[in-house]
DNA sequence: GTTAGTGCAAATCTTTTGCACAATG
DNA sequence: CATTGTGCAAAAGATTTGCACTAAC
């Protein structure tokens, strides 16, 4: 989602979730879902979502953010992440599947790459067969060192 | 690992580890090493660590157990692990595999079962033929519902 | 004996909460 | 206009740090 006209079109669409669970629909909240959906890709912790979303809502609060993404976790909206800095990060889930995406975690460069594909259906069949455990959703992520950084390191 | 044996050989093999690094072996340290052998099926925290290593150790620190954490964490002996409820703790990377082993998260009940069994090589194969990541760990949680749970809810 | 490690308390950071006021539906 | 949401400041938690003292090697 890099298109402008999706970015809007999701918007609406978190929008009509807010309005159906009875929540109101403040500026605040509406400034800090777009910036959620603009920053998608950044995995912002709240600190920075919140100084993101004060340059187009100046008078926003710290506490607002946290209100707002404490909402959007609960409706499913958001997951919160955390990859192992003690930070909690917050991601948006894709519309297009039910289950979470996983992520690259680059340890020479610290970037965080999306996986959009649904890699773990055979194992989850496997897991509930051969554990009983019915599995709603997961959370993966590869540590190792993205194809950018492999390049360099061969230049050297 | 539930045998004792295999507990006091765990602790030998950690104590060289902390040894090469050029660390000392304080009681402290060696209390906190033993406390996480013993209950290193149950995921705790800082805090729930401290709590236990008091037992043995009744004046130990909470900065002590921080500080032996950190140590081993920069040693891989353990990992930070987040279970999305912001708070981090501590899992005794297994012996047997270079891989971090799995979790299965029961959102019934709370616990945490381990899966010793590594489920991602081909999907880790997949990871860097098309995208090019060379992945050197990982981290898989599943969410779900665990077996004894699902079998008290056919019960009803 | 040196140097690394410890306990305690204070400092720092992150997140939550109480309350008076404001704005949505 | 009833009720939910907001900002601010204070409180609560989690983690780190400074420092004088202690103990491992």
């Amino acid at each position: 989602m890099i298109d402008l006209a999706l970015q809007s079109e999701e918007l609406s669409r978190i929008e009509k979730q807010l309005h159906q669970a009875g929540l109101k629909l403040t500026p605040q909240r509406r400034a800090t879902v777009k910036t959620l959906l603009r920053l998608h890709e950044s995995h912002l912790s709240a600190e920075e979502l919140f100084a993101k979303v004060k340059e187009a809502e100046p008078d926003i609060g710290l506490a607002t953010v946290y209100r707002t993404l404490e909402v959007l976790a609960e409706l499913r909206i958001v997951n919160r992440v955390s990859f192992e800095d003690g930070i909690t990060r917050y991601d948006l889930r894709t519309e297009d599947s039910g289950h979470f995406h996983h992520h690259l975690l680059c340890q020479v460069c610290g970037r965080v790459e999306e996986i959009h594909e649904d890699l773990l259906l055979d194992v989850e069949q496997k897991v509930e067969q051969d554990y009983g455990f019915k599995v709603a959703d997961h959370r993966l992520t590869f540590l190792g060192i993205c194809a950018k950084c492999r390049a360099k390191q061969h230049l050297q």
